[in-house]
DNA sequence: ACTATAGGATAAGCTAAACTTATGCTTCCA
DNA sequence: TGGAAGCATAAGTTTAGCTTATCCTATAGT
């Protein structure tokens, strides 16, 4: 059950001063209120908070894990409670993009250049991240819009449908890929369901999903207790490990083309079509874009959609 | 100043539940104490967070970003209070490690793929960051340990040295580098602090310091106000920025060791020595390792002591 | 050894806020 | 038209938060 929650802050004051006088002081109470709070929220949690040395409290593990759920959020609080009031209004030349991150890597600075060039005032704020923090990024304001990897099913999406627009703009196709030695010793050739699914695989943390999208998109079946060896944050580490022959990973065809073609690494094809992951650009519905917004916005649509980018990311499999 | 905290959580009911009643129904209370309440905090907010039409509450603006403040810390909150007592304790088998981003995508992945043929149960969890949140992370407990880097000022971590114990382990140097362009159209030869602080500036958002580090290791001054045009989440976006002639970027010099031969960009150097960075293993210090920690931890040493690898990252500058 | 200081704990009483019941207002539906 | 439902308001009761006063204890200084 949730602690009361005005002795939550009470109980953030007391860590980050370290002292319940101080925290009394800081908050214009006594100190026996302070000390009566802090007392009363252990009684709630069932739990010891601070080991009470002479003249020193030292945080428990329960108060260390307490105030890093209660601080970042006050934190954040103090900052925005003051323009709490103040209408959606970005910062006057600022914009704040995201996109998938290989992607962003490869195009964004250099969109970014070019519009610079046209319009010198405008700075940016960039992050290349997977679909579902740049949504929450989104909604919260952080940023104003950004390409995202939707997958194949639109009914991934639920509970963000009605805030966004989606305006569908590149295919992607995901693949599943593993070393050339690691398919010569454990695939040769049986790209079965059960033979997959007996295999060894690598994934990247900020898409848990992709896997069993892709299992999914393939098989028709759900692959359960998948024996995923390795986690990363980085879609490159991702790509060595798979070259180094620890397991199977699903890709992004046009960011392991080079690698395909130099047969350091093997597409798992099966009689399916590759599943196809779109990247769209999302903002919120009712937001009212800025001049900047727009300008950019179309200034990069205009640009993704020439020719020659759309080409770089068709691959037909083997 | 801080709204009540108590009637956050009563904020956060009504607008999830979109009812006054509801919430009162919810929280073993009556509708006018509901009512109330959330008046109070529109009071103390000085805003609506609601318009009234009849049987609905539709939220205003700034209800809905109170709500996107609220809303995730009291779902966090939810979720983890139950676990407040339980001491911190490991998966069996799976090791969580940070380390540098750039290193570690080189790295990493082949120190674990080497452990596992020794060591095939062990799996991997890697996470790769800056210093400020890797170490955030192992204080957490969510990082087992960590390599990190450590600035050349040891006193950059006052507030984190009591908690960790940091074993160095290898030097790279942070050089200020932009474009053969840029540069001679903005620097040729001039490296005087005046005249770079003038220039444009690409920095890496988990890395804010690092250019005003950079200045105060060179110059002894603090640089106020630069210009900084971009804000990237990925140091590869950032070199390839920097190469587009953006501007001016601190990078790590084995990153660029390859564009700086081909004369790519250029370095900008001072009469004082290059900038020097520590990558240090990082781990609690009351923390007792388990086996694996201690087994892969000593692997790792091991490897990144060998000669060849310490040769990569040393730049003796133009 | 003694005294002063400082910081947290505890007790008892006062005050303010939270809560209740009762009532009013308004829109919608049958 | 009348009833239902949901939010607002008023007035009174109850409870929690706060206060002042006091105690305990370790440490530092004389």
């Amino acid at each position: 059950m949730l602690p009361d929650f005005n002795r939550l802050k009470v109980f953030y004051h007391i860590y980050s001063l370290n002292s319940i006088v101080a925290t009394a002081n800081a908050l214009h109470l006594s100190q026996p209120a302070i000390s009566q709070q802090l007392q009363k929220l252990e009684g709630e949690l069932k739990v010891p908070l601070f080991t009470r040395l002479h003249k020193k409290l030292v945080p428990t593990a329960a108060g260390e894990r307490l105030f890093n759920l209660v601080e970042p959020f006050i934190e954040k609080l103090q900052d925005e409670i003051p323009y709490i009031r103040q209408p959606l209004d970005r910062p006057a030349g600022m914009l704040r993009i995201g996109a998938p991150r290989e992607f962003g890597k490869e195009y964004l600075p250099r969109f970014c250049h070019e519009f610079r060039q046209l319009y010198p005032d405008v700075m940016f704020k960039l992050k290349f991240k997977e679909a579902i923090p740049l949504l929450t990024m989104i909604r919260e304001g952080i940023l104003d819009y950004a390409l995202v990897d939707v997958y194949f099913k639109q009914g991934e999406l639920p509970s963000f449908s009605d805030i966004f627009s989606v305006a569908p703009l590149l295919k992607e196709e995901m693949i599943l890929v593993c070393s050339q030695d690691y398919y010569q010793q454990n695939i040769a050739g049986d790209h079965s369901f059960k033979n997959l699914l007996s295999k060894e695989y690598i994934t990247d943390e900020d898409d848990p999903s992709i896997l069993s999208l892709w299992f999914k998109h393939n098989f028709h079946k759900i692959a359960e207790n998948l024996n995923i060896v390795m986690t990363l944050d980085s879609h490159e580490a991702l790509i060595s490990a798979l070259k180094l022959g620890m397991g199977l990973g699903v890709a992004t065809a046009h960011l392991v083309w080079d690698e395909i073609q130099r047969g350091e690494v093997v597409p798992i094809t099966t009689l399916r079509a590759n599943m196809v992951n779109m990247i769209s650009l999302v903002q919120l519905q009712d937001k009212v874009p800025t001049l900047t917004e727009k300008t950019f916005r179309d200034f990069m649509i205009a640009r993704m959609q020439k020719a020659e980018i759309l080409q770089r990311f068709q691959y037909t499999g083997s």
